[in-house]
DNA sequence: TTCTTTGCAAAGGTTTTGCAAGCTA
DNA sequence: TAGCTTGCAAAACCTTTGCAAAGAA
């Protein structure tokens, strides 16, 4: 069951003087389906629609994830790979923080409650409104540095890596040349 | 004082095979002079170098801040402003965290010791080896929202943002057109 | 002397934008 | 019907890369 429904976000885009597209109504299901753990690119969302029949313009889908983080729809992640990934934002019971190597990139996601309280302590300490934090982790497999990163080849890649719960993705280009 | 010095530098650099040059050597020199809270873009940090006479190449520096990253000498940011930021990764005194207003961008430091400490627990769980942790605070600006964020216009600026002590970034281009 | 590093210019990848047509409220 | 939204193509933006010359060890 899914926790934002369709009307709820045609409600709060109309409270704005903006309107429920097809588009828009297609790309939150994608999101609310989408298996715990999983965050999607722009390309990425791009591509899945594609391949189910639901193909969506990649400039609507750049539109739609802003315009939906903004209000506050979906998180923003940024996982050092180059490109934003998205995912749905649920406070609880859902809310989680993100582990990166810095070598391959693989992700692994955490919970931790403490996390969320210090953020609200110090937003209420600032007086402001929390839309959103996000602890990033950065550590590195320990093949790696048992190679010797950060003087590893370009092209050389943890096999051993932090989490088996996501394919890897590509090392980001070596220093050397 | 310098807390990591030239020729600890040019140490470590000579350790992996790699050379100190007069343009590393200046970029260290910098960031360690950089005040308190600053953060520099690799745009940023080409102009500040053109004009104080010491020009170094755009690219230069992107491969200098890469290398210094990932040697664990610099901290790279991403403050979701589009493009990443750059500072000292000084692990005491002065770890911190960032927190940022969706709205205008507007960056302030905040120090929470318990969270470095979740980190590590966290960390440690898994075998693995702390580089660096990064906890950001998404908000915004009160102003804003009582405006109607997120249905502001697209070159509306929060003015009495969540911190004097950085000068305003431009607004991330607006979702209408 | 060897091999890394630099600077330049060009390319690459991601994200944004202008505009005409389409569609929601 | 008014005006927001889409899709397309082009542009903008940040970052990386190939290569020849310069420079560190």
């Amino acid at each position: 069951m899914p926790a934002y429904t369709a009307s709820a976000l045609k409600a709060e885009l109309n409270d704005k003087g903006w309107r429920l597209t097809p588009q828009r109504e297609t790309i939150l299901h994608v999101f609310q389906n989408l298996p715990q753990g999983n965050h999607l690119s722009a390309e990425d969302l791009h591509y899945q629609l594609k391949t189910s029949g639901h193909a969506i313009s990649l400039s609507t889908i750049y539109r739609t994830v802003k315009l939906m983080s903004r209000m506050g729809i979906l998180r923003e992640l940024e996982l050092a790979e180059g490109h934003k990934h998205y995912e749905l934002n649920t406070v609880s019971p859902h809310h989680h923080h993100h582990m990166v190597c810095v070598q391959c990139n693989r992700t692994t996601e955490f919970d931790n409650d403490s996390i969320l309280k210090q953020c609200l302590k110090q937003i209420e300490k600032s007086g402001l409104q929390l839309i959103d934090c996000q602890l990033t982790i950065y550590t590195i497999c320990p093949e790696a540095l048992r190679r010797g990163y950060p003087g590893l080849p370009e092209n050389w890649m943890c096999n051993n890596a932090i989490a088996q719960s996501q394919p890897p993705v590509q090392i980001s280009p070596g220093l050397s040349q």
